[in-house]
DNA sequence: ATTCTTTTATTTGTCAAACCTTTTTCGTTT
DNA sequence: AAACGAAAAAGGTTTGACAAATAAAAGAAT
């Protein structure tokens, strides 16, 4: 065990063991599924009480840093660094911030465009058969009339993610966690009351047809016109909705 | 306040507590900057322990959505999701993933091309006459031939970052966080000792020039030309280490 | 009356020593 | 040999206390 367990000095014990030990990871002193001290030992080693430890463990392992098994074979382990896991810690933080409204519906819509526009590329260019099968198989979903709009959202999730899949770029797919768990989601809940979702599917379809075809300039190009459709039939929404909120206002005499 | 400090039912006590009032927070049932009752007060509401207690609190800061003080008037607050923050996670996320070697370099570069040239893009049609100034002080201090390899590689980083913030749209801001503290730090590292700085600059300072022309098209082909000519030091770096490493082995007879 | 100092109350931070629960191992019994 | 059960190991939780920070209130000095 790389660490070096030295006496603690001042203020915030859990954070500072915590720093170490997550200093330790990153810099390879600790090494992958490499087990950690009992917490016993931990606390005699570092010279502070259990409990602290604790805290400071609970903190790394919610960085998905360590995991922690009970029984004789158990104890903390290095977790080895994972796509998903990470992705999702993205999508969480991302999500966070859509949610309380940091980001405006327009500069959301045009991070989508030239974003997913880029996946489309890349997709065209490099997309496998299985790809292409994932991609064809939720549009067969996406036209069934029957659909509730919330199935309808999902599949039209996990059409999105497929064509960043289809890229065949992990260091973008992580990128695109921000896009597809949080952008897609809040602009699909504004938009698919109003939208005509046919018209969707139909882009949708053009779109798999052009990377099916290896036509990235194409499939760019209708993911691009997809989008701005959105765009469009977005701000109507949010005019409308603006409208409506003054008309109420007026009438109830209700400001804020 | 909004929970129900119901009685908690089977395992991982500590994680349901951290589970429940995430939720509460995400579903703003706590608003920001509400304080939280005393830690004393959830463990009785919640019919817990107060380490217990603890231990969630502490994974729910390490997320970044509360904070505590001592004192009189301290206590647990909900924070107000900040870009700043999230991107700091993303970006520490992403670092990990980088530098265990998730990702081939060949496809960083890729990912890098597509994406910064977009941010031109946006750049060139949104730059405000501040940015231009960041970007020309950056090019100014890049002139420098007297300049350590450590200063101009931030240098470097802050010139992109200026660029992505140049673009004007928050959301990509935030996704280009792990392309800005992740990527563009590894390749700098692999390719500043091979390559020659003044052609960096050189591009550089051709991208600002298209940027403050406001001519997306040229901004978007410079940063694409730059990029394309790292990858191309850069394999020629990456073949003439594994040339070293081919030699070395069969010279020292080692394998692995 | 105002300002400086001290006290005090409140709240998080830390500690210590237990006990509980889960999980594996190993020995005993059938 | 197989099944069962006890012991041991480790994280999970509890209890109750004390320490440290800090803002506000009370008191003393000017």
């Amino acid at each position: 065990m790389a660490l070096h367990y030295d006496e603690i000095v001042r203020t915030g014990l859990s954070k500072q063991v915590a720093d170490q030990i997550r200093a330790a990871i990153l810099e390879g002193r600790l090494q992958v599924d490499e087990r950690l001290p009992g917490e016993d030992e931990l606390s005699r080693r570092f010279g502070i009480s259990r409990p602290t430890v604790r805290e400071a463990l609970k903190v790394l392992a919610a960085q998905n840093l360590i995991r922690s098994r009970r029984g004789p074979t158990g104890g903390t382990f290095v977790n080895r660094p994972d796509l998903d896991a990470a992705g999702r810690a993205i999508a969480e933080a991302s999500t966070l911030l859509v949610g309380v409204g940091t980001f405006g519906v327009d500069e959301i819509v045009t991070a989508r465009i030239e974003t997913e526009a880029i996946c489309c590329r890349l997709a065209a260019a490099n997309r496998s058969e299985d790809d292409l099968a994932r991609l064809e198989a939720e549009i067969a979903i996406q036209r069934d009339e029957g659909l509730t709009d919330e199935a309808f959202c999902a599949s039209d999730v996990r059409f999105h993610r497929a064509i960043v899949t289809a890229s065949g770029n992990a260091p973008l797919r992580l990128m695109m966690h921000t896009v597809i768990e949080s952008f897609i989601p809040v602009t699909n809940m504004l938009i698919y009351r109003e939208h005509e979702r046919r018209r969707s599917v139909a882009s949708h379809a053009r779109v798999v047809e052009a990377i099916a075809a290896r036509d990235a300039d194409r499939a760019a190009s209708e993911i691009r016109g997809h989008l701005e459709g959105m765009r469009a039939v977005l701000n109507q929404a949010l005019d409308r909705r603006a409208s409506r909120a003054v008309a109420g206002a007026a009438e109830g005499g209700e400001t804020e």
